[in-house]
DNA sequence: AAATCTTACGGGTGACGTAACGATC
DNA sequence: GATCGTTACGTCACCCGTAAGATTT
């Protein structure tokens, strides 16, 4: 297996809402499917993200560390995207703006 | 659909490459399955990211964009896991080094 | 016992490989 | 006609939802 943006997705959603039925809620999927898929990626990564034993799911240390790189990355991904397609606008064949955009 | 870090390693392996025989090798797929996963981001996205009119493959401007971007993406996930584990290992009940891990 | 996360199980979507097709030189 | 990218088609993996289980308070 390989980690994927829906691995950071989900993960990002569980740091956020620190709760399974919440964070699964906000995805549209159910909380076991979201279980699985964190499950996954802890396995894959081989790191403890979230601490789930006393009754509330906390961060770990790695886990913190990881929420903020996931989430960045995502925001990346968004602004990678935002990017090509101004570009792609901007070409010659496309609709000219007549002028350069400033990416 | 939504883009996958899939659909980023498929397209930087073409990008690298210029060619879909020789990515799809280095990727340990067959030709179609790489062809159809770059036409579905192309379409995820709504961007041309190749031209493969002339013979050759060639990347459009849109493409060398998010090309650059795409493989800053990929390194950032390997270096966000690294993190991950670096501190993992770090933390008390896990192999405890000693020593502050500089991150 | 109520709430919450995890494990078991069956079904459907989609990623892949093989084969056929299209286009370019 | 050889090379290379795309489309068609069947198969299999895996992601998801439902149901059952484990755990904590």
């Amino acid at each position: 297996m390989r980690v994927e943006l829906r691995h950071l997705r989900y993960f990002v959603a569980v740091a956020e809402e620190l709760h399974f039925g919440r964070a699964a809620q906000r995805l549209h999927i159910v909380q076991p499917a979201l279980s699985r898929q964190i499950g996954a990626l802890e396995r894959e990564i081989n790191v403890t993200l979230l601490d789930r034993s006393k009754r509330s799911v906390t961060l770990t240390e790695a886990g913190q560390a990881f929420y903020d790189e996931a989430r960045a990355i995502l925001q990346r991904v968004d602004r990678a995207t935002q990017a090509a397609q101004m570009v792609s606008i901007g070409q010659v064949g496309a609709l000219d703006v007549g002028y350069r955009l400033r990416l």
